[in-house]
This record gives structure tokens, sequence and C-alpha cells, in this order.
DNA sequence: GTGAAAGCGCTAACAG
DNA sequence: CTGTTAGCGCTTTCAC
């Protein structure tokens, strides 16, 4: 926070002194143009209640300035909207997530909003941070992942009374909206899947990120239930993006007396990395192992061999976010405040078939 | 807590009503600490300056009321900064820009930074009025898409006194700064290259994208100084992110008298279309026709055949331009006011090697 | 049709 | 250490 008070060098020939004295303001423009602050104003506005020579005149001097209008105060004035919309994710980079975050600003552009993107990390405390930053700027909607958020971030955001929709999971009690699905239905799902096909000793290998760990908690429950020993999970660090992180956790398994015949791994590339590491180690899958990934990612279907996985619509989540923000927006109260969108288990190569 | 519950937004039942007097100011938490409006500042901004009694007074009141500062108020107040990037791209999903946008997310996010994210489509005039829309929001930098812009945008960028980053090209008379590489170099290095494998009747599929048509210029002076025939060239619409389109684009050149023997594509998933319609065609890749796309993306690697490309360093270029940014928000004058990041030509599978 | 005053929420600058 | 005053740039009354 260094308050740079010394007054900058700024020689008027500087190449680009950072603050020239910044913004044109109204009333520069209104000196020019020989009219008050306020016409100006009224220019930019509501130009038909002007006179049309003043309203000439005033563009001018608004060109001849190069003008730009201060958001800022615009919308402190008025609590009015600001044409902004916030979303925070874990990471960009997982890539589940950045289809979401593509379809989310295609429709909010389309309305002439901005995305304000932060990146949470996949730790709460920074997203407690970050929060606050986005609730400051006083943005029309606020897109969050996930559905489990710290109490004070649960009272602040419905204390500024900001639209919220909660995205890629469930929840009967929501901030405000949820667009998502159900993350222990997927792990249940998976782990018939599996048992239909014959895989009897399952494992996970699962970053340590809330909506996959729901994933497993269901998929080691129905595990149980259909009679199975229980399955053995790996760990790993989120975010889970590096495909070693698969590797080693398949290393780790098969270094087991009993090693599994079946695997569930928290996100396609770290099933791509078991992949990889079964190739090296000479494993047959899908008949000595069965692997399964979760985002059916653009690389999955093209894997050696073809990756069964989960597939989720990202971008249907940032649509409907998106959609129901600008309801909300409009002050319309918009219909549904709770999207389940589903997902589709799909069975490739990876995975024993028929 | 306190009897004039009045101001507080919230029946706790209330679905959620939309403004419910939104901001809980620090007048609102002055009245519930029985302190003055500055101290409740002052306890947020310079804590060590109250006694630790009022300060914990104050941030109960925070704790009770919600508090979150507006950004806006306090911004507009001493326009200091707004811990706040701008970033125009044409769009997310050609992809060669999401790598940018990743690493400029990331470098800033690291500071605190956020960023505010438009997408000019490929258009100019949807350029000019984001723009403005970004500049009214006063952030402490913009990061834009390529070298040509309209005069007014130059104008009124230069009047904002923001700090300007152009990216993905490079000129001799930037805004401000410039972080990106030759097109025209590149150009010439791809036809160079194709001569080199011995490709003789060249041709171009190109999007109608400025950068793209830099590029084909330069090809096609290269070619003619290199005593070819005088490339074909076939346009279509930007954005380049259909696959059809190189289908198409092929298709059109292969009904000439004379159907080239080499294409230089201005996207790689252009070159796919056109791997896969000269795959319907019977075409022998790189034998009967080379191909060589642009941006080097994850799939190209992999392409049957395995695609030739130019890559270019997205990441760089976004960290780049966050480094410069956040040095100019420092009140540092960034040493290098134009990078060069360069390009690779990469020769893969699809034109002729050795 | 245009202007003057007042205030959005916050914080410098100056008291006390 | 805390409070008062004033003003950031804009716009909403209310006059003229």
């Amino acid at each position: 926070m260094s308050d740079d008070s010394a007054r900058l060098p700024a020689p008027a020939n500087a190449p680009r002194a950072r603050r020239a004295g910044a913004g044109v303001t109204v009333h520069d423009v209104a000196r020019v143009a020989q009219v008050s602050a306020i016409t100006v104003s009224r220019a930019v506005n509501a130009p038909e209640r002007l006179l049309p020579e003043t309203l000439a005149r005033v563009r001018a001097a608004i060109a001849e300035t190069g003008y730009v209008p201060n958001l800022l105060a615009k919308q402190l004035n008025a609590n009015r909207s600001a044409h902004l919309v916030a979303a925070l994710v874990p990471t960009l980079t997982g890539t589940v997530f950045s289809g979401m975050i593509q379809s989310l600003t295609d429709t909010l552009d389309a309305r002439g909003y901005q995305l304000l993107l932060g990146q949470s990390g996949y730790a709460h405390p920074r997203e407690d941070e970050l929060l606050d930053a986005l609730i400051g700027r006083r943005p029309d909607g606020i897109v969050l992942t996930g559905v489990h958020h710290s109490d004070l971030a649960r009272r602040r955001l419905r204390a500024a009374g900001i639209p919220v929709v909660e995205t890629w999971d469930l929840t009967d009690d929501p901030i405000d909206m949820v667009v998502g699905f159900s993350h222990a239905d997927v792990g249940r799902r998976v782990c018939e899947a599996l048992h239909a096909r014959g895989y009897r000793r399952l494992a996970l290998i699962t970053a340590t990120d809330t909506r996959a760990e729901q994933r497993c908690a269901a998929f080691i429950t129905r595990a149980t239930e259909l009679g199975l020993p229980v399955p053995q999970q790996v760990s790993v660090e989120a975010p889970p993006t590096r495909l070693g992180h698969g590797r080693e956790a398949l290393a780790r398994l098969w270094a087991q007396a009993q090693p599994p015949d079946a695997v569930f791994c928290s996100s396609d590339i770290m099933a791509l990395g078991v992949l990889i590491e079964a190739g090296a180690r000479g494993i047959d899958v899908p008949r000595q192992l069965g692997v399964v990934g979760f985002g059916d990612l653009e690389f999955a279907a093209s894997a050696p061999p073809a990756l069964s996985s989960v597939r989720v619509d990202g971008p249907a989540i940032g649509a409907t976010a998106a959609t129901l923000l600008l309801a909300c927006a409009r002050g319309e109260a918009p219909a549904p405040r709770r999207v389940d969108v589903g997902f589709t288990v799909i069975e490739r190569a990876s995975t024993i078939s028929g």
C-alpha cells in the first residue's frame, strides 16, 4: 500500500506519465463547450433533451478533449447497474471451468456486460479475501464455483444484496441461486458402472477438492452397499492439473499387495497419467485395469486407449448462470433458482464394454 | 441486536430482494460502533492508529453489519489504484488467446489484481465501444490485442493516461507499450520453409483478421521474390474457429485448374479442417499437399498427420504484459517498452521433411 | 432547455 | 487518538 505521495517527476513530454491528471471530467468538457457540467452529462445520457445546437457544441468538446465518462462516479452516484458480473473459479487451467467462463463471457458480452475474473485457487481463505474485493466493486451479479463457502462469505454475500449463482454443484440451501449437478450421483453412477462391468477391487485417485471428495464419498458408500471391499483412496493435492500426479498415484496403488482392478480419477488429466503409467508398466487397460476420468476434456476421446469419463456441460452452466443474473439485473425474478444440468457417464475403451 | 434494524437488509427468509438498499456503509457501521465514519475507515485501512479498544468495537460492528467497503467510492475518492487490469481479446474460443489470459490472470492475481475481460469480436467498431466501457472503469492498465486501433481509440487511451500494452504484434509506434512478434516475419519464414521443402504452388487460407492478413501479405511478397507463382488466397470470415472453414476452403482450391501443392492456414483449426478434407479426398499429405497451421495448439502434434505449425508463446505474452503493467502501477517506468517474444516454425508430418 | 445545489461512500487534510 | 470538513465525478431534484 505504498502511497506514492511524491508528485511524479512528470516532464511534459514523458512517454507515458502514468497519471497526467488522468481523467478529463465533465467540467473540462463543460468549460470547452461553454456550458455547465450537467449539460455535458445530458449530452451523453439524454441527448434528445438538448437543443441540437448545444448538443453539437458539447459533442465537439467531447471529441476534442477525449472525454470518457467515469463509470465509477456514475455508479457510485445512484447504485445503478455496473454492467459488471464477477466470477470466481479455482483455476482456469483445469479447463473444466474454461468452457464455463467462455460461455459466460459470450452471453454477458452480448448484453453489454463485462466479466470480472478472480482465481481463488483451491484454498478457502483466498476465496474470502477475493470475495471482498469482488463485492467491493458492486457488480450486478457474482458467479461462484461450488457451494461450500465460509459463513462469513455467505453472510457478506447476502448482506450485499448482490445476486449470486453458485455453480458446479447443487445444494438445498443455496446462498441465492445454484446451477450444477450432483457430485454424489456421479460417484454412485460411476461405481455402479464399474461394478456392472465386472470390476470388483475399486480405487480412487482424487484431488483434495471438495467436489471431488463428494464424488469419492458417494462412490465408497455405493461400493460397500454393493458388497465390494472398501475402495482404496489416494489423495493428491489440488489442483489436479498435473499428469504426473496420476502416474505416481497408480505407482503407489500398484505397490500394494492387492492392487485394484479399476480406478476412478477426479480429473481427466490424472486419468491420462494413469493410462500412461499403466502403459509403461505393461498393465492391460481395460482388462487388467479399468480407468475412468472426470470432465471429458477434448483429449479424452483420443487418448490411448480412449478414456471413459464423466461429461458435464460447462458452457451450459456458464450460459445459464449468465441468463439468471441478467434476469435479476433487469429486475425480474428468475424463474428457476435451482438448475440441474446433469451429467453423462461416457464409457470408452479404458473400461470393459459390452 | 440494535434497535434500529431499519437499515439492515434482511428478513432472513426473503428470497432475494435484489436491492435492499444494497450497501452497508461506513456510517451504518459507525452508528453501531458509536464512532465516526472516519474511524471506521481507519479501522479498515490503518488499524494500528486506533486504540485497541476502539478497533475491537469497530470490528465487531463490521462483523455484525456485514460491511464490505465500496471500492467504487474508495477509488473515486483519490484516483488511487483500482487493482484492476482490463484485457480486450477478439475471442477466447480461438484458444491462442486463452493461454495469454490464463497467465495474465495468474500473474495479476499473485499481486492482488483482478482482471476485467472484454471480447471485442473481430470487428473494429465493437472494440471502440468496449474500450470506452473499460477506460470508464479507470483500470490500472489495459491489455489490447493487436496494434491496429482506430484513431479515436488511440487518442482516448492516451488521454486517459492509463498504461496500455498492445499484444500479439509489434509496431514502431505503440500507443504505450507492446509485447508481441512480427507477423510479417512469420509469413516470410513459413514461405521460405515451404520453398525449401520443394513446394512451388503455394496457397493461403486466411481469416479476415488484420494479423493473419499481415502474415499473408509477407508470405506472398516472399513467394514472388523467390520466383514462385503468386500464391492463391482464400479468405474466410473471422473468427477462424470453425473446422468446416478449412474443409470448404480446400474444396475451393481443389476445384481450380492448378491446385496448390502447399497451403498455409491462418489457424490450426482451419488447418485441421484441411487435413480432414484432404483425407476425405484421398489427397496425400504431405507429398501431394503440404499443410501448415498457426498457433500450435495442443491438438496440432497429435493430428493425423501431425500438423506443422507456428508456435507462439501466449503465456509469455500475458506474463510480460502483466509485469509491465504492474511496474507502471507501482510508479516505476518499465524498462523495455517493446518486447519481441518471437515464434518458432515447427515442422511435423504434414509437410515434407529432410 | 439549462443551471445550481446536494449527495452517492469514502478518505485526505486539518483540527482538537 | 478521534472527529470535522471538504471533495473525488457524476447525476438527481428542483429552480429559472
